[in-house]
DNA sequence: GTGCCTGTTACCTC
DNA sequence: AGAGGTAACAGGCA
């Protein structure tokens, strides 16, 4: 579910909420393995009495810069974040709540536990093997096509992959793809340099589109995207390709098709993406 | 109820 | 190196 344009809009959220310089007072933990990198006890101690001096993205993480540590949170599938009263009803996807110094609680719900959280003297360790930022003016367009020169991989796979890049998930592979006319099964190191500026043109454009949207929300359930304040993303409507399989291609009209490549559903126009 | 699907990633084997 | 399988989970849906 959350991918980079869904990351950065909670991001953006949890700043426009002022949680920047409040203080954690103290952690609830409800799933043990939500924070599988510390026991609770250690944890708790540990981020008693830090505040909190910024909050970043990186790729799919959010990265909270603490007085001592760095709090990192992966949202996987179904992790959310919200910022609640104490008296308002707890939910039972509850995993994680931190009560801050204002009185609020900063509450990780995550159905199906796949989220991870934590917390570090240094963010090193998880965030220095992910690739650069799609929309990082660093990753020129010659940049971009020499790394992907240099593997012989499938196009969906290693746009998956997040040492090769990172922030981009199922939803905005296929429809980058799709922007970008090329297959899925492509394989990446047969693309011209004229293809590869394209492609990254196209990631940046969806990209873009969804960080202008605030994000994917796909549907109604609980399992789905939304924001702090749980509204909804309205990206959508800008969807070309995901989940429109039997739909026509809104460019040429044909049939979406979908298929399976590296175990994920790939959804892509048989007639516009050769 | 049954069985299959799902937006992520780590880890394993070939 | 790269591909494929499995696992971690639980809900949605036909």
């Amino acid at each position: 579910m959350p991918e980079l344009p869904e990351v950065e809009t909670v991001v953006q959220d949890l700043i426009a909420s002022g949680l920047i310089g409040k203080t954690l007072i103290n952690a609830e933990v409800h799933w043990l393995k939500t924070i599988a990198d510390l026991k609770k006890e250690e944890f708790c101690q540990r981020i008693k009495g830090q505040h909190i001096r910024s909050i970043n993205r990186r790729a799919k993480f959010l990265v909270f810069s603490l007085s001592k540590d760095t709090l990192i949170f992966h949202l996987r599938m179904t992790g959310r974040l919200r910022i609640a009263n104490p008296t308002l009803p707890h939910v039972k996807e509850e995993r994680l709540v931190l009560n801050l110094s204002s009185g609020e609680q900063l509450r990780f719900e995550d159905t199906r536990k796949f989220g991870r959280c934590y917390l570090v003297a240094s963010p090193h360790l998880i965030l220095d093997k992910l690739g650069p930022e799609p929309l990082d003016e660093k990753l020129t367009p010659e940049l971009f096509f020499q790394r992907l020169s240099t593997h012989s991989r499938k196009l969906k796979s290693l746009l998956l992959d997040q040492a090769f890049l990172a922030g981009l998930g199922n939803i905005y592979v296929d429809e980058a793809l799709w922007e970008a006319k090329l297959h899925p099964l492509q394989t990446s190191n047969t693309l011209t340099e004229k293809e590869s500026h394209i492609l990254l043109d196209a990631i940046r454009r969806v990209l873009q589109r969804g960080l202008e949207s605030q994000g994917t929300t796909l549907g109604n359930g609980r399992t789905n995207f939304y924001r702090l304040d749980g509204s909804k993303g309205k990206n959508i409507s800008s969807l070309k390709v995901f989940r429109r399989t039997g739909q026509a291609c809104p460019r040429c009209q044909r049939v979406i098709k979908k298929i399976i490549v590296a175990q994920r559903g790939t959804h892509f126009c048989p007639n516009c993406q050769r």
